[in-house]
RNA sequence: GCUCCCUUCGUCUAGCGGUUAGGACAUCGCCCUCUCAAGGCGGGAACACGGGUUCGAGUCCCGUAGGGAGCGCCA
């Protein structure tokens, strides 16, 4: 039997973290298995579901790249076959028409609540009913009085549920709409589904799936109900917990197996290890090694780990990524250096794109004047010699490397007897106008020969109207 | 309220009857150093509680507490 596992998000909104976590984790144990990954967009809801957001869902896959293996499954496309099952379902009293009226129920569940019992239909219509005028009937599921049900899970291993505390429940509403937890289990059965891997809010509903199953004659798939992801204060995870949209990360200058490898550790884990490749998830997921308890979502580890995507990445591949956020604060990466030399110089000391296209800013853009803090106590009459002798070395350099221009500066340091540290920060003033950028040799060659020349000028220009000042 | 699930450092976790309870993020200190970082070294920090079972429990069982989920003509 090969495996089978889908994805089943409500194109309701975008993609959360805790839905790319699930998916992910379908996507790994189909990969690892040599199994099918499919996606299965459940828009029964006609009320909340938009196409919008399932494209939002699937450019979030992309992105993440966990592309579907089969084209996706839309639910409002099978319309006609849920009709079909519940008709047979009828046919054979497994299910019938509920005429009760919303009033009733409403009022039902008051009193069970009040009375301390878990709310519940009745069952007012399971023994046939009367047709009432004006009224289409809801359908019910029959489900069994008696009896237990047993869910075999892959990670929280057996549970037992009684039948009694299950009720009849609505599997078509009364506009004719098949409703969820009878649409899974059809679609699960009809795509041949053979794990189903889902957040653990839907253990309590695996029994009535189970009783749906057997009244289909259908053998239930194997279950596997991953925790959940809560906010940092361990509540649900929402909208106040800052981001939690998947393509909000990508914005932000998070890299997608950064944040991969961020959720896959988010209960799961192999030893002690951290960083994983794409292809090491695949080779070592297990959903043995899946954990049962709910974790709680933490920025400061994803950007670390994201820091580590960054350090380590290929330069090509992350300046390619890098020139959208260079583009958002106005500048022109066609006009500056290859962006890969920028990765280059900055991937140590940035955690997101977004910083990097930040701490990039003294390459595209001049300043209006030097850091005045900075300017005081670098840019000093003292200095001017050094600057001017750097000045003219870089002007009459022979390659434009960061190497070439590293020996450069050593070079003249040396020459005039000066440490490093006295004539790196004077440079680094006068080319980015502040005192914080990447190493001096980096930041020199990031800027140009011709801009770097220029804003020596600059200082040196600085430095003597200073000087004449002070006289 | 009822049912189900869960419980190791602040956080993510390793542990699958005998461990000085390990790693990672964060934090603190030191080193390195041209700024900022990165990096190296080191420190503090956990088995929710109470009963059992056992020669021996973080590991098994039962309670308690706490947290989560479900109880819709949402998915």
């Amino acid at each position: 039997m090969t495996v089978r596992t889908r994805f089943a998000p409500s194109p309701t909104g975008y993609l959360h973290i805790g839905g790319a976590r699930t998916a992910l984790f379908c996507w790994l144990y189909a990969r690892r298995h040599g199994g099918t990954f499919v996606l299965r967009i459940e828009d029964t809801d006609r009320e909340r579901s938009t196409e919008a957001s399932v494209q939002v869902i699937l450019d979030a896959m992309e992105w993440l790249q966990m592309q579907p293996d089969e084209e996706p499954v839309y639910q409002t496309d099978r319309f006609d076959r849920y009709g079909e099952i519940i008709e047979q379902l009828l046919a054979q009293d497994k299910a019938y028409p509920c005429y009760c009226s919303r009033e009733r129920l409403d009022q039902l569940r008051e009193q069970q609540q009040a009375a301390g019992i878990k709310p519940r239909y009745d069952g007012h219509c399971r023994g046939g009913s009367r047709p009432v005028d004006g009224v289409t009937p809801v359908i019910r599921f029959a489900s069994p009085l008696s009896g237990e049900v047993l869910v075999e899970d892959l990670v929280h291993g057996r549970t037992v549920f009684t039948n009694d505390e299950l009720d009849d429940l609505i599997i078509r509403r009364s506009d004719g709409h098949p409703t969820y937890n009878f649409t899974v289990v059809v679609d699960d059965i009809d795509m041949e589904i053979t794990h189903v891997i889902r957040g653990d809010d839907h253990l309590n509903n695996t029994p009535r799936q189970i009783n749906i199953y057997h009244a289909l004659g259908a053998t239930p798939p194997q279950f596997a109900h991953l925790p959940m992801i809560l906010g940092s204060d361990g509540s649900r995870l929402s909208k106040r917990h800052g981001a939690v949209n998947v393509l909000e990360y990508r914005d932000q200058g998070f890299l997608a197996d950064a944040l991969l490898n961020y959720l896959v550790r988010l209960g799961w884990s192999h030893g002690d290890q951290e960083v994983f490749s794409r292809k090491e998830m695949v080779a070592l997921f297990d959903l043995a090694d899946v954990n049962k308890a709910a974790s709680r979502f933490n920025d400061e580890k994803l950007t670390w780990l994201n820091q580590q995507y960054i350090k380590h990445g290929d330069p090509d591949e992350l300046g390619a990524q890098l020139v959208p956020f260079l583009q958002a604060l106005g500048f022109d990466s066609a006009s500056g250096p290859d962006p890969a030399d920028i990765v280059r110089v900055q991937h140590d000391r940035v955690a997101t794109l977004a910083e990097m296209a930040e701490a990039s800013r003294f390459i595209y853009e001049s300043f209006d004047e030097f850091d005045p803090k900075a300017a005081k106590k670098h840019l000093r009459p003292v200095i001017r010699e050094a600057l001017a002798d750097v000045r003219a070395r870089l002007a009459d350099l022979a390659d434009w490397t960061a190497d070439e221009i590293n020996a450069a500066i050593h070079a003249s340091a040396e020459s005039l007897e000066l440490k490093m540290g006295k004539v790196a920060q004077p440079i680094r003033v006068a080319v980015t106008g502040g005192p914080v950028s990447p190493s001096i040799d980096g930041t020199v060659y990031l800027v140009g020969r011709e801009t770097a020349v220029a804003r020596l000028d600059r200082a040196l220009a600085f430095i003597d109207a200073r000087s004449a000042a002070e006289r």
